[in-house]
DNA sequence: CACGCCACCTGTGAGC
DNA sequence: TGCTCACAGGTGGCGT
């Protein structure tokens, strides 16, 4: 089993590959022998020894597919997918390159797979916001010292919430059924209106930490320290 | 090509 | 209590 980008791969004996992806609320949960069939079970792959291992997306925004392996490369849910953030080749050079010229915002550009991928709508915000930058800025605006910032804080942001188990804001668990708690660690997402960490403001005066919506999805960011 | 927007779903919590 | 509404972690596809 192994991952590109948010798609799990399971490379079969049968020269095929199963590809998962968990859309926003999907899970793959293990069950013994003949247990029924739970609500939005929507695959069951049952194996020899009894197990099955279900797939079970209340919000079906996921997707399971079978693909040749040989042919896994050129498939299009993952033939146009960008540079992975925690690997060796995500430098602040390579961020550089990937933003240059663009016209949308940062957080739009953060969200976008074919760029770098891995970067859902959390971890867009608490990256911008430990690399002080407003969403709102236009990708190929950065300045060189400013994406010198970005790229660690994305690679940092990323590392925190694996360590911490992810982020369960309600449907997402751990591999083994466990709560994720990087929610508790977050510096804006889901905190309209409190105090940013480090914050001095007089927040009944500012409004602390702003929500607004940026490409039809929330961005959370403190308009005081994120320029 | 680049970008913005919408649809795809169900569940939940807030407000009334 | 129960209704309606807004909103939710993602992303493919379409219109501009």
């Amino acid at each position: 089993v192994s991952r590109r980008a948010k798609y799990i791969l399971v490379a079969l004996d049968s020269g095929q590959t199963l590809l998962l992806h968990l859309g926003m609320s999907g899970r793959i949960i293990l069950s013994h022998e003949n247990t029924p069939l739970q609500k939005h079970d929507h695959i069951s792959l049952d194996f020899d020894n009894g197990i099955h291992a279900r797939f079970n997306d209340p919000r079906r925004f996921g997707y399971c597919g079978l693909v040749p392996t040989e042919k896994l490369g050129g498939y299009k849910l993952l033939r146009a997918l960008g540079i992975e953030p925690l690997s060796p080749g995500f430098t602040s050079a390579k961020l550089a390159a990937l933003l240059k010229g663009k016209n949308t915002s940062i957080k739009a550009a953060l969200l976008d797979q074919r760029l770098v991928v891995g970067i859902g709508n959390i971890y867009a915000c608490e990256a911008l916001f430990r690399a002080r930058l407003s969403p709102k800025r236009r990708a190929g605006s950065l300045k060189p010292e400013e994406i010198k910032k970005l790229a660690p804080a994305i690679r940092a942001v990323l590392n925190a919430a694996i360590e911490a188990g992810g982020s369960s804001l309600r449907d997402y668990r751990q591999a083994d059924g466990e709560l994720g708690y990087f929610q508790h660690h977050f510096a804006v997402y889901d905190r309209e209106g409190q105090r940013c960490p480090g914050c001095d403001c007089n927040v009944k005066k500012t409004g602390g930490i702003k929500r607004i919506t940026q490409q039809g999805r929330s961005t959370f960011y403190c308009p005081v320290k994120q320029k």
